[in-house]
DNA sequence: GTGAAAGCGCTAACAC
DNA sequence: GTGTTAGCGCTTTCAC
């Protein structure tokens, strides 16, 4: 069944069913009240292959960098929002924590002519997000680049928010805060955690506490963040509170503390960030710097949509991150 | 630049570049070394949007049905492990807890002429899911139909594995294992919660505890599985274990039994299924049955390429599930 | 407001 | 082994 199929079986043109298909102008209401007719009873559905050769596939293309992180289901969420109503489907394409495979994922979506790209997390260089961002239209989230002109972006003060930790850590009476960040050796730029890390150590300064920052890189996965926590419990002046740059670290973190015997919040203080929903958790109980991911998303889809529309300006939008105390930093809670 | 580009750069017909892009017969090794050069020096990329208009777009769908589950990461990287080495590209659609949805989404997978699609854990009817496999081939993860011959598919036991879960249980001294299991009032069939209760079900005769069975559903959501734990323990004759349908339920219950001030395993032995990453972390130390997700996806992933390739005869892989002990059911470690 | 027809970039049948 | 060419199902001029 093509749109052949509907041209003959309501007695238009195929020109007719493609300009009904797409709202486009310059069609009666009679005859797209025909060919809507048609559409409905024979159940057609154009090929979104063929489509793509001459203008849209309404396919926007997601492009996220990790699949595990627990913050990133409600950016899907907030895109599902806003694309709900429209003809737009958004496709994933999974990077595995690594520039090239996100590289080549990001190609694919090319090469399928999604209508526009949305990143998330994304490690690319300058270079080729700015290539991309010239051949199709792109919205990053997590990613600061406020002077970029080729693609929007939609994100949290992350720099605040890294500031935001220091300060709440610092009035529920703990002096000695630490930071563990992702470990970046073998990524290439992840503005996201160096973002919060100047903002802790701006904050450590205006404290008064500059020398006592500590900021140490761990790898993504278990054993690396419990020896990373382990070395610094195990330093001369040891950490009396332990900021892990995102809650998948942060989790981890309240692992390795407690598997080292001690306690949290007495002993360690354990802070996060994104406030996903496991911090919840009566075991975890995690505070976490909540940056309102969903209505994050919904901005950069709503963006997208109007970049795909026309927009050749560039808007970045910043939502203020605020902090949700739970039980892992409240020591006379 | 276009597939005529590369034929004239390298001074060969369009339908040689054809056959060298798709490793095709009747080729000479001296003409395919030279269009390779020319795709490698021209930075080449064809696009999947023709392709598909004729023959395939190297594209497989892959409907996850449920982006928050921690067990499905796992799968993703078992389709990754087997499509990395060849031309294909998963493209992830997410289901939101609904058969409608799940259906437009398949739709518009097949709309995009994906090469074959992968279920995770859908949720469409079974008529439904004839057609779609009739029309493209499919492979489910996560669905029992031992007899369908449209579509294959695997999984682990998880008749086997629910019994597995009593039986551990009873091992370990504990006298009245409760089920949390998935509320299913706005689903279709969800058949892996069905058989794990079957298996559980099943065990508990064998142990002569069948007047016990209890098997409470519970809506997707901290709330109403704290609502149902609280019911279960303060009913007569509480339960001393639970065992929640899947993990991502279990550390749900993990969570409402300590926020009811239950001490586990003590109290309350806790267990959960699919043994994902969180099950690892000391606050949850949550024994779990392993289904060997990743192994699992890439048999599922191989007998998708292998139908593509044209088999027609149905396969059905089942996976032997194992219990992972750790210290939620432990009363004496 | 409507329709005829060219053509998007490929694949595959067929001719050489 | 290699090239020519018809079309895949749409969108988009451009006549009418």
């Amino acid at each position: 069944m093509t749109i052949r199929t509907v041209a003959e079986h309501s007695g238009v043109s195929v020109a007719a069913v493609s300009k009904v298909l797409r709202n486009a102008y310059g069609v009666s209401a009679a005859l797209r009240a025909k060919v809507e007719a048609s559409i409905a009873e024979l159940n057609y559905r154009p090929s979104a292959a063929a489509r793509g050769m001459r203008g849209q596939t309404y396919t926007i293309g997601v492009l996220m960098a990790d699949i595990r992180n627990p913050f990133f289901p409600q950016l899907i969420d907030g895109i599902d929002d806003v694309l709900a109503g429209t003809q737009y489907v958004p496709l994933i394409g999974i990077g595995r924590g690594s520039a090239s495979v996100e590289s080549t994922i990001v190609n694919a979506l090319i090469d399928r002519q999604m209508d526009g790209l949305i990143m998330i997390g994304q490690r690319l260089d300058a270079a080729e997000l700015e290539a991309v961002a010239r051949a199709t239209p792109v919205v990053v989230i997590g990613h600061h680049e406020p002077t970029a002109t080729a693609y929007d972006s939609a994100n949290n003060d992350d720099r605040r928010g890294g500031a935001l930790v220091v300060e709440h850590l610092l009035a529920q009476g703990y002096q000695r805060p630490a930071m563990i960040t992702l470990g970046r050796a073998n990524l290439g730029r992840v503005d996201v955690s160096q973002e919060r890390e100047l903002g802790y150590k701006a904050a450590m300064r205006a404290a008064g506490l500059a020398h006592y920052s500590r900021i140490a890189p761990a790898d993504d996965g278990l054993d690396d963040v419990t020896a990373t926590v382990r070395a610094l419990l195990e330093s001369p002046e040891p950490p009396d509170a332990i900021f892990g740059w995102a809650d998948y670290y942060a989790l981890e973190v309240l692992s390795a503390v407690r598997s080292l015997g001690r306690r949290v919040p007495e002993d360690v203080g354990v802070i996060g960030y994104d406030n996903s929903p496991p911090c919840a958790f009566t075991q975890n109980n995690l505070t976490s710097i909540d940056q309102a991911g969903r209505e994050v998303a919904r901005e950069a889809t709503r963006m997208l949509l109007s970049r795909i529309g026309g927009r050749t300006t560039a808007e970045h939008y910043v939502k203020l991150p605020v902090v949700s105390a739970r039980g892992s930093t409240l020591r006379d809670g």
